[in-house]
DNA sequence: CGTTGCCTTGAAACATTTCAAAAGTCGTGG
DNA sequence: CCACGACTTTTGAAATGTTTCAAGGCAACG
């Protein structure tokens, strides 16, 4: 169940798995809408959501995409305030925010750990903010790489690759982008042997430390 | 000491205060620098605030702008991961970020306050990625009139009214913009009647509800 | 009253978007 | 196994919005 229960011990972790609910969607159905009460907190057990708000010209900004062992549906107010879609078939669990609350209280090293995970949300968003506020698109795509090359590492991929699940939509509205700006970009990449384009959803890294330093802004 | 108290005992009061450092920053100081090991918490008594980052080249983008009242410093990493420096005279305290994290334990309430907090943080670098990926220029400044209007009247100002009191400069790196296109955008809201420069850093607001739309994206 | 710094305005350059079409991928059925 | 159609990705050319470079206006200050 994701980071949150590192150092809580596994005698408590009945009680946090009981309380529980599971939850399916499968790949393009909703999860939830920025518009509806918070009422839960969601942990992703297999698949990926990505996290997203619409416009009312139908712009769409993709805010975050998640995976296994991401948790998320934090919020500050009444409603969820992003709205939530499957991006493959997925499988969750989920938990009242009220009940979910009492265990941060009751279990401190559980508390201490999901402060920890919000912040990571939060440095997560920062950078997004950053890269949608001062990179070009070629430098908005690195970053992307090199952000999902480092998520995937941890999932046990290699160093020097990236796989693309999601569509050129979705990267483009990740990135405050046309699907046409992200495609031309990954060319530019290639071209300038940073990338290898083995297919339209693998990615091959030829020069990762330069590609690290555009994501910088370089 | 802001919201983070809402609800503590106030015997308990004095714990947190008396664990607490004093700390002043004249406008323009820095506070802490990204890269600076993130030892504290901070809170803001009086003054103002900016976060952001600074790229390769030179770019800035300002993450937030952080008023009295206001907490941050909070991170996943080693380090702060954004820099802190003060917009105008500034006075602030702050705790060790281990002590803070004892009372986050020791004192429940305090714990559900910070997460309220915090995820008002993210709300609002969600906002912001919004704002930066999916609207123009004028929407932008829509937007940010519109957000710092709701946070100066929380503080007794007017409802349709703005004062702006960073710099053109400050405004651009906030919005992923020059400073010329955020004059012109200026221009721009005042030729179409919605609002009024009084002087360059008040403005007075024509049509509310018309830059509400706009700064949602219309 | 001139200097300094900040804000505004103008014109050309640039990056990204928009519109349009071609190329590639995938599943289905002949 | 190839052919077909639907869909996604890539490429091209014109249009658009923002930036860059340059100059002018304005207020504060000595």
């Amino acid at each position: 169940m994701s980071d949150l229960c590192v150092g809580l011990p596994d005698s408590k972790l009945p009680i946090l798995y009981d309380s529980s609910e599971h939850v399916e969607r499968n790949k393009g159905e909703i999860l939830f809408e920025d518009v509806d009460p918070a009422t839960h907190i969601f942990n992703i057990q297999e698949g990926s959501i990505t996290l997203y708000r619409m416009g009312p010209s139908g712009q769409r900004q993709i805010l975050g995409f998640l995976f296994s062992g991401d948790l998320f549906g934090i919020s500050p107010g009444e409603s969820y305030g992003v709205s939530a879609e499957a991006c493959a078939d997925t499988k969750l669990c989920r938990w009242e925010r009220n009940k979910f609350d009492d265990f941060l209280v009751l279990f401190p090293a559980m508390g201490r750990q999901f402060r920890l995970i919000a912040s990571k949300s939060l440095a997560q968003s920062l950078d997004l903010a950053f890269a949608l506020g001062r990179l070009n698109a070629e430098q908005r795509l690195a970053a992307f790489f090199i952000h999902l090359n480092e998520r995937q590492a941890e999932m046990g991929a290699g160093p020097n690759q990236v796989s693309l699940p999601m569509s050129r939509s979705d990267i483009a509205d990740y990135l405050g982008l046309t699907i046409e700006t992200v495609s031309r970009g990954i060319t530019k990449l290639k071209k300038k042997g940073l990338i290898n384009l083995i297919i339209s959803d693998y990615i091959e890294f030829l020069d990762k430390e330069a590609l690290k330093e555009l994501a910088e802004g370089a």
